[in-house]
DNA sequence: AGCCATATTGCATACGAATGCAAAAATGCT
DNA sequence: AGCATTTTTGCATTCGTATGCAATATGGCT
């Protein structure tokens, strides 16, 4: 039972003073691994109990040269997958003994703000989970000798290290899929241009249309934005070769698109008009959308995102590292189903070409 | 222009060396309002410049006993009400020169690691964004002399801040409304049943409906939680005198609950069932759903919750202080309307009883 | 008991910036 | 110019903890 008042500035040393022992004393009693006797270690805690004291991070940090602190940098929080991003990481870092300071907020030109932010505190790393941010940012910090883990993002340099899904492949696997459903007109809502995972899957969607004979696909311009992405979609379902099949950079935007599918044109999903996305978020799973999407293993991607950082944090080296890992196309009621592939595992419907 | 490499160990002493001055100027020109002229003030500049300084937050913290950092605790983040909050508290946050420390997970009994977290950072103030925390925690940080403000949330014990918006007037015009629609069969589906939210939400409910008579609410347990409230939408759904009318105690769960009686049960919505759900959040509005709902002002909270916090820190008097702000009712299509009370402002409608 | 190896302990210092105080410089005024 | 006043500066100390080093205590072994 710990009694008393439990004011803020109890110290090392008052805690010394109490329990008759040097500061140093107390020091390695709350230093895992120090060399202090069992005596002496019980005879700190007890007046550390009675003071209520806990050691001093920032003070620790000044000396240890470590902050144990985590910055992560997330540009918009709208779009599901990452909030679900920073719970994972939350207990993940937490796990790992280290806080996470955040940053959100569009931080569009020069990111400096938040780089100033980040040197100020000393942050032993960064996550950059924004596939919007200047990679100006990641760069300078990689300068300054502190990691940093691009999470779902990458840049032409890889000088930084980063966390991605086989994007292509998922564009590619996508378009298979329609195909496969026996689509005639495809079209794409893009994400943000700029950004590695907008033109990776672009790319795969492509390539994949294209082995097949067809080149012309129609595009929107979304830019991960629902109002955007909802007007990209009002004009490609205007044209009067409305497209049949159309694949959105992410469910983010899909589940926009699809409303406006459905009750601004009155269009039968997946009757007239197949939707895909990516990322298998929350919404996408909900009965009233269930779509078909591309799933990025989240907690998969978080957890070697952690174990970069730790890696290079414990080493001191900082080698840029990329993981890529991958998805599955889990095959829900928005898109027509192609008439093999579709198989079931643990009660979930995934699109296996080859198997069927 | 900033030339040369960024160390991340530029020292004031070294600007100082650099620029032909003390420590303490190079102190003083980092620190607003300090007395300094305006030529050492330019060397200073320009030394740090060339060698990447930038001032030491931690240190800088440890001798003036501020970390300018906020705690942000929230449960979960799978209601997208939280992300929105967080994304406007690192707004607000960021505005007033402070660091936001997240800390995620459900820290179902004693808060401890949390409360060690947050006391070892010696942060300057917490904020609770979380109906489900045990309140041994706020009044802990309390005692300990940290600024603590609950966000959409009390306790019953008013020792310590809050924001929070009038609950019960909410769910008595939820009632109101669903009364002026002409239903008869009344049921609530409910978030965490000891939450300040969920009790006032009720009781607001209970006693508007026994205003005109009804005293029989059906109601089931969701513990703000998708799955609880699916099971528990189907327990009432499944009863021979089915409600035709469902409050649900946020629009997070009544998005599932949605789901579950239009595509589990047939129902149509509104002919079969009212719902109405609570908070005005994202996929509320969204087509498919269209979630007839009691708004949250969120940003106003949020500003109130900044600016109590910023109140107590600067002021040093940590005295509890509670923000009660009122919402409206946002009508859309997952309720029938009543004849009269329902106006457009602003091209959004609410229902404001009495002006017809 | 006596000796050596090992485990603990305290001392003193360092981390990087802020600040009270007194010295020095700049300014104003006659 | 000479003096008083104000501004600027540097010195030295402080914040709370970690740690190298030397001193001391402990334990094992013969």
């Amino acid at each position: 039972m710990d009694s008393g008042v439990k004011k803020p500035g109890v110290t090392s040393s008052e805690v010394a003073r109490r329990a008759g022992v040097s500061q140093s004393a107390v020091s390695r009693t709350f230093t895992p691994g120090a060399s202090i006797s069992p005596k002496t270690r019980e005879k700190v805690m007890a007046a550390a109990q009675e003071l209520g004291y806990r050691p001093n991070a920032i003070a620790r940090s000044l000396i240890t040269n470590r902050s144990r602190i985590i910055a992560v940098v997330m540009a918009y929080l709208e779009n599901l997958f990452y909030p679900d991003v920073l719970e994972e990481l939350g207990r993940l870092l937490v796990k790992e003994n280290y806080r996470l300071l955040l940053f959100t907020g569009h931080m569009d030109r020069d990111s400096d703000p938040v780089f100033d932010q980040v040197m100020q505190y000393r942050v032993d790393g960064i996550i950059l989970a924004s596939t919007t941010l200047s990679s100006h940012l990641s760069e300078e910090c990689a300068t300054a000798g502190i990691p940093v883990v691009l999470f779902n993002r990458t840049t032409e340099r890889d000088v930084v290290s980063s966390v991605t899904t086989r994007n292509r492949e998922g564009g590619r696997r996508i378009a298979e899929f329609l195909l496969a459903g026996g689509h005639k007109r495809f079209g794409y809502i893009s994400g943000v241009e700029s950004s590695s995972t907008n033109r990776d899957r672009f790319a795969g969607y492509v390539e994949g249309l294209a082995e097949a004979g067809y080149t012309d696909i129609a595009v929107g311009i979304g830019n991960y934005d629902r109002a955007e992405a909802e007007a990209a979609a009002r004009m490609l379902l205007s044209r009067p070769d409305r497209p049949d099949a159309l694949f959105v950079a992410n469910d983010h935007m899909a589940v926009a698109v699809m409303d406006v599918a459905r009750y601004e044109f009155g269009l039968s999903i997946p009757q007239d008009l197949s939707i895909v996305g990516y990322d298998d978020v929350g919404p996408a799973r909900w009965t009233s959308y269930g779509i078909t999407s591309m799933s990025q293993p989240l907690k998969r991607m978080v957890e070697a995102t952690v174990n970069i950082l730790m890696g290079q944090i414990s080493s001191g080296e900082i080698e840029a590292e990329h993981r890529i890992l991958g998805g599955e196309l889990m095959v829900r009621t928005s898109a027509r189903l192609p008439k093999t592939g579709v198989v079931e595992v643990d009660g979930r419907r995934i699109y296996k070409p080859g198997k069927p």
